[in-house]
DNA sequence: CAGACAAAATGCGTGCACGCAAGTTTGCGC
DNA sequence: GCGCAAACTTGCGTGCACGCATTTTGTCTG
């Protein structure tokens, strides 16, 4: 199940890839977001338009995939790095934050960038539906196979919860009316870090893995 | 807090968007999905092509927002009507399989043609998004203020869970590496019925409904 | 009722996503 | 080495989403 050997076709076309990454968060935050097109981002990468359109489908996709990179793998591997002595949820949460916290400097010029937009907000937020696939992987190898449902739903809400955590850090200025039709009542959480706003979204989630880990190892 | 009388200007803007509901759905069912251009749906209902986008996002937005109608505001009442008694997490599943249910001769019909373009099916699997907001009042009604967080998190898992069931659901025919990476073990539910699927995917998150509540009314 | 004001409809222009049908490169067995 | 099949790239054409400026249409007030 290792990586046999990558033939010269598969590394091409993640130098591809990358090019394309590169180039389009480069771009972006030399000239403004808006002001570069796909036909720039593709010349600066070497390839033809419609080959980017091959490797991404949209403009926004590009940009963020240069932060988000794949940070999807890493969170399951960093999960199932966790002895299998601690709580799933624990190992869960411990592996989200550590992921999201290794702030580089260059990332953290890119997340100014993406605040700037709404578009490429969404975008990255939307980065959070990659975690599911291999969240679900590991959760269902804790949790045994009868809990392969489970499995699905409670990787699919670890996203839900880490996309929101992202878009209330993403926040620019504190808003309220944010919640659904309603005031929030007034005392919620300012602002806080992006390590305790993760915590704090995965939180009420706990007794829902709690009670699938008992489920099997009672 | 009720609807003083809907002016003119409001009224108009329903018929609207209605229309346009009624025109994208009936000219995809009468010629295919791909035969119907934004051009053609915009006539059949009386307006611009650029109105037309001023009310949907993207065709099948439209075709599909002639299925899901306003499920969004429907479940949110469907769970306040329960009484108190009763747990969250149950009144929550019986509101949403509830909503569910009433499969229309009309809608029926539709949801084959969804089931026929994959963008179509991403379209609706969309709109489960949109009992998000809703749900986090209803929630954070039961709640309390104190778990703010929690009700917004709890309600992205809710509606993470419909759309799990809904996809799996609108799956044609039964086929495996579905899951993340790896086969689902071989014993998942084959197929089933939504009611069922529904429930299955809400019943993981029970416990931290439970514990929510809890944690408010000891 | 007239005139001001806000909101929605419309026309136009631009860049984009993507299907399709070549053309080109890579991998592989002989 | 040779040639073939699969994978990738590219050009082209079409329909679409959306910003902007303008016109039309409710709505409110004196």
């Amino acid at each position: 199940m290792t990586t046999p050997p990558p033939g010269l076709r598969e590394r091409k076309k993640q130098a591809t890839r990358e090019a394309l990454r590169e180039a389009a968060l480069r771009l972006a935050v030399e000239h403004g977001p808006d002001q570069v097109r796909v036909e720039d981002i593709a010349e600066a990468a070497g390839v033809s338009p419609r080959t980017y359109n091959n490797y991404f489908a949209s403009r926004e996709q590009a940009i963020v995939s240069a932060v988000s990179a794949d940070r999807e793998a890493r969170i399951a591997a960093a999960v199932a790095a966790r002895p299998a002595g601690v709580r799933l949820a624990d190992a869960i949460a411990e592996a989200v934050v550590e992921q999201y916290t290794n702030t580089g400097e260059h990332e953290h010029e890119a997340l100014l960038l993406i605040t700037t937009r709404t578009a490429l907000r969404d975008a990255f937020l939307d980065t959070t539906a990659g975690i599911e696939a291999p969240l679900t992987a590991v959760i269902a190898e804790r949790i045994g196979d009868v809990g392969a449902h489970a499995a699905r739903v409670l990787a699919a809400s670890v996203a839900a919860a880490v996309r929101i955590a992202l878009e209330g850090w993403l926040q620019p200025t504190g808003n309220a009316e944010a919640a659904g039709g309603f005031g929030t009542g007034g005392l919620v959480v300012p602002s806080g870090s992006l390590p305790d706003r993760l915590r704090a979204a995965l939180a009420p989630l706990t007794p829902a893995f709690d009670a699938a880990e008992q489920r099997t190892q009672p």
